[in-house]
DNA sequence: CGATTTTGACCCGCGC
DNA sequence: GCGCGGGTCAAAATCG
């Protein structure tokens, strides 16, 4: 399941402010059209630009409440309101697989079709205890190379896997920024 | 044999 | 109230 061979990470380039921020990553893998080499975490401007995608990746921080389980499925467990909210990330790649691996284990608990989109959305859940942190991974119909994460919480323990190449270094030290920059949940 | 994926059912919010 | 879209659960199946 490891990838094909060379998926590149790339890091984010927005900071985190405000109400909603974005971040996106532009690794480009096999279609490196660009002027500047592939390789090396470039960040430069990769803002949607060429995959002129109509309704970007914008998401902004949604409410939520705080109690792990909730609505959804058969349990149907409430607790008191104390609502606050949880800060949602919108990471695209450009990559061939969907399963971009950025260090935490994850187990799948979902999938779905998505309106307008031929392909499925799938949902994956840290398998951590204790750690409740969801992603879901989507991919647009349009651009086939196109993927989009989406990261919903913050994880609270160190990444599992061993580090062995440059990027997952990389990709830690991002997950790392981001922990530390952002307040649990920030403010309104 | 335990952990993870698969997949249909279920739940919820929202618009009509 | 009903249907739809989106999100989650959980049992069975599959994987390592």
């Amino acid at each position: 399941m490891l990838f094909p061979s060379t998926i590149t990470i790339s890091s984010y380039n927005d900071p985190i402010m405000g109400s909603s921020y974005h971040i996106y990553g532009n690794n480009l893998e096999g279609q490196s059209s660009n002027g500047g080499r592939d390789g090396i975490i470039g960040m430069n401007n990769g803002i949607n630009d060429d995959n002129n995608n109509n309704n970007s990746v914008s998401l902004d921080v949604i409410k939520d409440d705080d109690d792990d389980e909730k609505r959804g499925g058969g349990s149907r467990k409430k607790k008191g309101g104390l609502k606050v909210r949880k800060p949602r990330y919108a990471f695209q790649t450009r990559s061939q697989v969907d399963i971009l691996d950025d260090g935490y284990r994850w187990r799948k608990y979902g999938q779905k079709a998505v309106k307008n989109n031929k392909f499925p959305r799938s949902y994956y859940r840290c398998t951590h205890q204790g750690c409740n942190v969801k992603k879901q991974v989507q991919r647009l119909t349009k651009d086939e190379g196109v993927v989009v994460t989406t990261y919903e919480g913050i994880h609270t323990h160190p990444i599992d896997k061993t580090t062995d190449n440059f990027e997952n270094i990389l990709t830690q030290m991002h997950i790392y920024s981001n922990t530390i920059t952002t307040p649990p949940y920030p403010f309104h």
